[in-house]
DNA sequence: ACCCTGAGTAGGAAAGTTTCCGACCTACTC
DNA sequence: GAGTAGGTCGGAAACTTTCCTACTCAGGGT
């Protein structure tokens, strides 16, 4: 019939603030009653109620006392680090990474194995299988684990499981999560690698307070991680962001602007001998190699050009270069940032190297699994209001609507 | 200190009831009070405690009777379509647009006049006294209207006040705002042109439900309108949409790929002598006009070009053809339709005419001022919870904050 | 053809329950 | 002794349930 227009009787009032202190605790740390009253606004017997059920439920814990001032002890409470535990995976063109991280984001255990090219089984094989190891050495069951999110080089639906043109899968990661969620018992997500870089750059990052930014992931491919009102902007179809594909004047319609294959082609053009890798080149080029150097220029100008585009269509607040290739900021950095003044279009458009220079893809899913796992648990405890406090709104509920 | 969380007293719970109770009103139209207390899930009392206390606030209004069913007639509730009033303006090239509407969004008034070009205080003058028609004929006082938003085409912060690049207004619309506020008492908004397009079209047009899509505004020159999960997105400074400054293959970087002008300059590249107004090109090609033609289909290429490029940055569900050259869309769209299809990036891409042809930046203008009056005049009724229930989230806030 | 009765609905009032807050109290530490 | 942490109790606010009255239509009896 009609849709929620979150009305209700008290108990919705219990829960809202129960959901409240819970935020609270979260945001600022272990805390002591007193500042939680002070934060909340809400009454301290209130607030010694809230606290008792959401100890009650496990989801809020005592850690230790605060003894700083005068007067008796005040007791700390704290998320209770073990009410959630997040499963994140990174399925990369040559490695597979697990980690297990609790509900405070600690990472538990990790693990890693070369990521089989060919078999889709034994790929998803892998994947349970190093799973089951970081479960095992986090000292919880699999079982335990409230939600998994398995970053892939590909577009993912908007139901965080369909696979589309994903060039690094076997098989183009037809059944992959079908055949891995056979083995896992929780909750599974697939999500964009390089939308996870950007989740990654938002919580470890240098834009915790930037609504919006666009992390380009230059490597293997290029791709745009888009962050819009500190939510991910996946597009109607996941689609959002394959910016690899934006036309470049010296560039076929329909092909890639940039990516390895790309810097390797520019190589032979510049006159380099052998197949050097993107690394190599770099290599040589911070050794002062003028042709090596001729080609990393070349890389940042299409990055510049991509860039200018991307700022032209949505005008993010910044731009963080990211990936493999986009790690090098040493020498892309201000090379990009040259290129972008020179044909600048209307806008200034900043410009600034990662902040998560390892791991970045793993770490995001990760972040965005124990995100997920603990909404479910604070639900559970508080009654389900949908209510979420992340800095700019509702991060990254991936709402299949159907 | 710490930010809000959204926890309080009882109280609290009575204003989200009164809310709720307010947004199902306004959603589902005049409505009976069992039918409330159904939607809402809450008891019969506290629907009608909840009534008692927006009537008295004004904001509510009984409409009539409803003896449909047997029993006693139920009384029927509804906005009270006087509890906020809202200012429209529309600021194009060579006309003033100006209009007035009541809450519920019906059009008391609606005036215009020739823009003055050069004058600055000529053209506030002008908006103030529309503005006062306006209200004088809706039968209120301009000092009732509780929200002014002006379309402008120009790029306009997020503060809503400041203008750039606004090629098409005296003095680059310096001290535009200024002028206009100080004879209109109410708040004041400033918006992009196109922006309000898309709003008009969100809310009248064919983008009903649509949470993600793009209007492709062309007219003088080229913009978009994007409206993201609901919202408008603006860009950091209010410099998202600018599209028309998009790399293409035949243009120069930093001018404009389409427009007014670039439309005339390919007429004259086709071989068409004097020199025809686009309106009259469009005319001529309709007639059969091969040459005429041409321009049109290089037109449409054009359109596809840019479409594409945002398609692979946001990938909106749907592409909106609006302007005044956009409204052409019984040659244009299937010209348009054919070019994205022959060099389609990685996805389908939806396009179709806009659904509101007449006034769409006026009636954009009018919806985002009676929406903001109405918010403001709601958030005084029920006591300012932060709630608001548009289809797909929030909608335009124009958050300023600072 | 007219009237009466029963069922279903709208609206209101009283009693009961849940929840929050303020005030008071105790215990603890500097 | 002063200031603070934590607990308990009575009061106020808000919602719900239950009961009650009044009204209208439908159907059957006279």
């Amino acid at each position: 019939m009609g849709g929620d227009y979150l009305a209700g009787p008290q108990g919705l009032l219990r829960s809202i603030n129960a959901r409240a202190v819970l935020a609270v605790v979260d945001r600022e740390g272990p805390l002591g009653r007193p500042e939680i009253t002070r934060a909340t606004g809400l009454s301290k017997t209130t607030v010694a109620q809230a606290l008792r059920e959401l100890i009650a439920r496990d989801v809020v814990d005592e850690a230790g006392i605060d003894t700083a001032r005068r007067g008796p002890a005040a007791t700390l409470y704290r998320i209770a680090p073990r009410c959630a535990f997040g499963l994140g995976v990174d399925i990369g063109h040559l490695r597979v990474r697990v980690a297990v991280v609790d509900a405070t984001g600690e990472v538990l255990a990790r693990a890693e194995a070369p990521a089989p090219r060919r078999d889709a089984a034994a790929l998803a094989d892998t994947v349970t299988a190093l799973a089951s190891e970081c479960a095992g050495r986090a000292g919880i069951g699999v079982a335990a684990v409230g939600q998994a999110v398995i970053g892939v080089p590909a577009i993912v639906g908007r139901d965080g499981r369909t696979i589309r043109r994903a060039y690094g899968l076997p098989r183009g990661g037809k059944g992959l999560v079908d055949a891995i969620a056979r083995d896992l018992p929780m909750p599974l997500l697939l999500e964009n690698d390089v939308n996870l870089a950007a989740v990654a750059e938002q919580r470890f990052g240098a834009c915790a307070d930037v609504g919006d930014f666009v992390l380009l992931g230059v490597g293997v491919g290029l791709g745009a991680g888009i962050v819009l009102g500190g939510r991910l902007h996946r597009g109607f179809a996941g689609g959002a962001g394959e910016v690899g594909f934006l036309p470049h004047p010296a560039t076929e319609l329909g092909t890639e602007v940039l990516g390895a294959r790309r810097i390797a082609e520019q190589a032979r053009a510049a006159g380099i001998a052998g197949r050097p890798s993107p690394r190599e080149l770099f290599e040589r080029a911070r050794g002062g190699d003028e042709k090596a150097l001729a080609v990393v220029d070349a890389t940042a100008r299409r990055i510049a050009h991509v860039a200018a585009s991307i700022a032209l269509v949505i005008e993010p607040e910044l731009f963080v270069l990211g990936g493999a290739v986009g790690a090098n900021a040493d020498l892309l950095l201000g090379r990009v940032r040259h290129h972008l003044a020179k044909d600048a279009g209307p806008l200034p458009i900043r410009v600034i190297a990662s902040g998560v220079p390892d791991d970045a893809v793993l770490r995001g899913a990760a972040w965005l699994a124990r995100h997920h796992a603990r909404e479910r648990a604070f639900a559970a405890a508080t009654g389900a209001p949908p209510q979420d406090a992340g800095p700019g709104g509702r991060p990254y509920d991936t709402d299949s609507a159907g």
